[in-house]
DNA sequence: CTCGATCCCTGGACGC
DNA sequence: TGCGTCCAGGGATCGA
């Protein structure tokens, strides 16, 4: 499951082997993921100009030969178009010899002006790949969340602590911090010992700065490890990452704290699989029932 | 605003 | 060996 630190790996792979590379022709197979294959002819002559992480987005930016640099800046932005690839799930972008067969699942296939071949493959096909003009990319970026690795203290407390929603769903949110996913967000409840069902607006200040603090020291750890390979995740040179083997909570279920020994927990919070300490990180006030005082008071309707 | 449910999709784990 | 069933999960969407 690539998340920020996976999606990251991805970009630095691909920035070393495909960075300038034009694109001589697209191959495609499956569609049902892409938002606009019929646009995918348009990549044809374009070099990639620059590759990107946005939250769990990548972003190949295209340069349509040597005509840009010519004109005008704002003509060259306006002509700059990109490919959005999002992996979701099981989803990998990487070079390939043009003589190697297609994986079952590859479903997309860029020729190079160096004979290999960017590929797509993704099994289950929950990514997205999409070929955005500047006015779409730009629509695409509005309303993303802030990036975990740079918010400021004070941001993030506030994208934390003005939400009534669970700690676990905002920081699942793409719309609150781009880039994080189940994994890293239960690895920084364990390391800020706050229970993953917590209210965002009942978090102290204190314990919003240190998660802010656990969680980009986790995701910048990640990221020199190559990110984490629960399933099948292959960097852009088929390599696995490092990073499971540090996980304190996530896919640990029965498996003592590493702090207290206690057996790691697992509830479902915001629809996903959640792995915390009962001990260390102890679960908000029951707050269950909301229809206990008032109830003599009727509802308008 | 926030919730849960449902869907998308396939492979892997598990039970029989 | 070969079924069937369940589960995983990022994100979109819908109804409560």
């Amino acid at each position: 499951m690539p998340e920020l630190p996976e999606v990251e790996t991805v970009v630095r792979g691909l920035q070393k082997s495909v960075l300038g590379r034009k694109i001589l022709s697209v191959w495609i197979g499956k569609s049902d993921f892409i938002d606009n294959p019929a646009e995918f002819t348009r990549l044809n002559g374009q070099k990639i100009a620059s590759i990107e992480r946005f939250g769990k987005f990548m972003l190949l930016r295209l340069a349509n030969g040597e005509r840009v640099a010519e004109k005008p800046l704002e003509d060259a932005a306006n002509e700059t178009a990109s490919l959005l690839v999002h992996l979701g799930m099981t989803g990998q972008l990487a070079p390939s010899a043009a003589e190697i067969p297609f994986d079952k699942h590859t479903h997309v296939s860029f020729a190079l002006d160096d004979g290999r071949e960017l590929r797509y493959t993704d099994p289950r096909r929950f990514g997205r790949m999409a070929y955005l003009t500047a006015d779409l990319l730009a629509n695409e970026v509005a309303g993303a969340g802030a990036d975990p690795l740079e918010v400021s203290a004070a941001e993030f407390a506030e994208r934390v602590r003005s939400r009534n929603a669970r700690i676990k769903a905002l920081l699942l949110d793409q719309s609150v911090f781009r880039g994080v996913g189940n994994i890293y967000a239960d690895e920084s409840l364990w390391r800020a010992k706050i229970h993953p069902a917590r209210v965002g607006s009942k978090i102290s200040a204190k314990e919003a700065e240190t998660l802010r603090r656990v969680l980009q020291e986790i995701l910048n750890r990640a990221i020199v490890m190559r990110g984490s390979s629960i399933s099948d995740f292959l960097d852009a040179n088929g390599e696995p990452g490092e990073y499971q083997r540090h996980h304190r909570a996530y896919g640990r279920e029965g498996k003592p704290c590493y702090r207290c020994r206690t057996p790691i927990r697992r509830v479902i919070v915001a629809g996903r699989s959640s792995y915390f300490c009962p001990k260390c990180q102890p679960a908000p006030r029951p707050q269950k029932s909301r229809r206990r005082k008032s109830k003599s008071r009727t509802t308008s309707r």
